[in-house]
DNA sequence: CGCATTTGACCCGCGC
DNA sequence: GCGCGGGTCAAATGCG
């Protein structure tokens, strides 16, 4: 267990390190993983909330929390304001295509005759059926859930995050040579998606947008739930420490990725304490830390805070 | 064989 | 109404 060090918000030129758009206030400390605080303006859902993880097992970020500010970020908020409630209501509505009617044929040469017709017809009927159920889907403008974006330095786009995922799609993104990517959480009874996509600006910045809420325990977790709260990577120790805010150029992404709520994580989200093995993620950061810009003097006693915002991305918009 | 990924098609919302 | 872009579907394909 590493000892606590204490990090004051103020003390790595905060001008330049964080957007006048989130306010953040008070002052934290980082550890390996415990006792790190970030006060906002005001409470809202946390990160871990949204991912329904809080019910599972301690973690940084129940109490991490960056509140944009509301005069710039006033549609998100709307946005958000409007599905903050809802409840997350699973999409996959059995849908039973098989052809109702049946009509028994039990002659082959004779089905194979109306298969023609029958191929088309199913089309029809499948045509038909999808705009029945349009409407119900679609009758009520579609509710989103609430985003949650990060970001994340780091050579792979899919980050280990103790969930399984599943992708469902992948999309080029309009002036961005990165495509980005969409995924299910494979759980059947869970809803939550989550898209990445890669920083424009950084292309070694991975932005992972989450939306909806667990409503199972990482499969991970509950392996290894205990294992990865007491040990924390101490060679590492940028699990907490690297939870941080939205650079001025990454601002934009925000928006582009509509998030709700954004965590700015250079490092990894792997070392949350939530997660899953602890080898597993030691060996993620230490091949993900690497594309960290170095830290300089500040690494000792503030943590990675440069990591957290390297001088690249602070450039001006 | 079962599951995950790929990828083109499709749907929908939004701005013009 | 139309076009564009984001998001999703689902068949095809790959992989262990």
């Amino acid at each position: 267990m590493e000892g606590k060090r204490s990090v004051k918000m103020e003390d790595p030129n905060p001008s330049s390190l964080f957007s006048d758009r989130y306010l953040v206030s008070g002052n934290y400390s980082l550890t390996g993983l415990e006792d790190f605080t970030i006060d906002g303006e005001n409470g809202s859902l946390g990160f871990m909330e949204l991912l329904g993880v809080q019910d599972y097992g301690p973690s940084v970020l129940d109490m991490l929390q960056v509140i944009p500010n509301q005069n710039q970020t006033s549609t998100v908020d709307q946005e958000s304001s409007e599905v903050l409630n809802t409840p997350a209501t699973p999409n996959f509505s059995s849908i039973s295509s098989e052809s109702s009617g049946g009509g028994g044929q039990n002659d082959e040469q004779a089905k194979e005759v109306v298969d023609e017709e029958d191929d088309e017809e199913e089309e029809e009927q499948k045509q038909k059926i999808k705009k029945q159920l349009k409407p119900n889907k679609t009758s009520q403008k579609r509710q989103r859930e609430p985003r949650f974006a990060f970001m994340t330095k780091s050579e792979v786009d899919h980050l280990e995050d103790g969930y399984r995922w599943r992708k469902y799609g992948q999309k080029a993104v309009k002036n961005s040579p990165f495509p980005r990517s969409y995924y299910r959480c494979t759980n059947a009874s869970c809803s939550v998606k989550k898209r990445i996509e890669r920083s424009l600006n950084d292309p070694t910045i991975v932005m992972t947008t989450y939306e909806g809420q667990h409503t199972h325990p990482s499969p991970l977790m509950s392996r290894a739930n205990t294992a990865a709260a007491l040990i924390p990577c101490s060679g590492f120790s940028t699990g907490a420490s690297t939870a941080t805010f939205m650079p001025s150029p990454l601002q934009m992404s925000l928006s582009s990725v509509g998030a709700d709520q954004v965590y700015c994580n250079y490092s990894t989200p792997l070392n949350f304490g939530f997660m899953g093995s602890t080898n597993i993620n030691c060996a993620a950061i230490a091949n993900q830390k690497r594309f960290c810009t170095p830290p300089s003097a500040l690494i000792t006693d503030y943590g990675l805070l440069q990591d957290i915002v390297p001088s690249t991305v602070r450039k001006e918009e």
